[in-house]
DNA sequence: GCACCATCCGGACCAACAGTCCGGATACCC
DNA sequence: GGGTATCCGGACTGTTGGTCCGGATGGTGC
């Protein structure tokens, strides 16, 4: 950076999460200062729910090059602005619609019943949040080649990121102390690249990208195979 | 070369040519030429010198983002037209500067001598071999990370990559037969991510990075005996 | 129902970028 | 030295991510 004015700072502003279930846009704004705690206007909600949807409309339609924070303002009606002040930046405003897709299962590997929740053994946790996280993957290539591409640098630091990088690393430890867990998670999601999963997936098996995933992390930790149906 | 020792080891242990290679990949453009082998003009294989140079500065001074091909042209001395007429994209530059980094360890693995190049066992090429690409990624991470950033999709059809990818799996396939070896060969290609590397080189030991890799391709292999002591 | 003010909106605006084009310069060959 | 294919330079284009601020709007207290 350093080239002028122009920082990336603004990125780092991304407001707060991205509310909307499915249906609609809620109220809700976290912010960071709760003591000052500011319900979020109706019509930035709406707003906000807008940018998301025509973000995903462009990310189905066109590649992930196609979807312009212009073109994203213009389908989901609003000022380019708002866009910005919204999300912060484009990695933001894919981040959020990242982490709407995948709250699901967060939720479900924080709190949520065995085997993808606490209470399993760690060898069927980790299978059963690799196919969870390979879903997410395989349903979302190309916002994820896209977050990339956007992110750089600073996906490393991602919230998101850290909490599967976590995850992971805490299951593989618990299977197999003796190894470098921290690298091998890391290993693990660096093959959740959304080029290289849709390099990787032929037109007749869309799971295949999943099932060589836990392959590899069954190979890691020693296969015993357990036949599992998948 | 002759520049920064970005790459030290692999250097060494690589029998390379001295610096004075006469031409990268001509990029395509304007050779679709045949048997009329074209002889590069002396201002163009000067400026092409002129523009790589520059980009390694550029590289080495500022980040991956610093390196507009604007930059590159002024700081070379050349106009803009000259960088597109040789490389024909920033993606291009950038993987030509790559492919001059890395081909001293191709040629050495294709015909050097063991083990790097054929003749040793599987494994112990397999470990001299992340020994070598580690050793290029961790002094390039940098101009990885760029790469990455301009190549985006088309990463994986690259033929550096493909080499890497064949080279790998073939080995891996050599001494696990059994094993999905290509995927696990995409596997391992993926953690040589340049954000990744930056991430997890400490300030004192940078070739962690290497020894993490080559743990990972054991591990994968079902080390009973490191061939060597990591 | 009204008025007030924080909040938010819109889109004009900006700098920077990758990539194109073509008149003019130049190297090479004879 | 002359002729020509090749190459050079940098002005030009179209698009992008990101900023800015006058003006509109929603929420709230009365």
């Amino acid at each position: 950076m350093a080239e002028s004015g122009t920082d990336g700072r603004a990125a780092q502003r991304v407001a707060g999460r991205s509310g909307g279930e499915t249906e609609g846009p809620d109220r809700g704004q976290s912010a960071e200062g709760d003591a000052g705690r500011r319900v979020e206007r109706a019509d930035a909600a709406r707003n906000r729910y807008a940018v998301l949807r025509a973000t995903e409309q462009l990310l189905a339609e066109g590649g992930g090059e196609h979807v312009s924070l212009d073109r994203v303002a213009a389908l989901a009606g609003v000022g380019k602005g708002t866009v910005f002040r919204r999300f912060g930046s484009r990695a933001g405003l894919l981040q959020a619609l990242l982490e709407e897709r995948s709250r699901d299962l967060r939720d479900a590997v924080t709190n949520g019943p065995p085997p993808l929740g606490p209470g399993a053994p760690a060898r069927e946790r980790l299978l059963a949040f690799l196919d969870g996280l390979g879903s997410i993957a395989e349903g979302n290539a190309i916002l994820l080649a896209a977050h990339e591409q956007a992110c750089a640098e600073d996906k490393y630091d991602d919230l998101s990121y850290r909490f599967w990088h976590r995850h992971l690393g805490t299951l593989l430890a618990a299977e197999r102390p003796d190894l470098d867990a921290d690298f091998l998670a890391h290993a693990i999601l660096a093959v959740f690249d959304g080029a290289l999963i849709r390099h990787l997936t032929p037109p007749g098996d869309p799971r295949r990208f999943t099932r060589s995933v836990q392959e590899l992390a069954m190979t890691l930790l020693g296969t015993a195979a357990p036949a599992r149906a998948l």
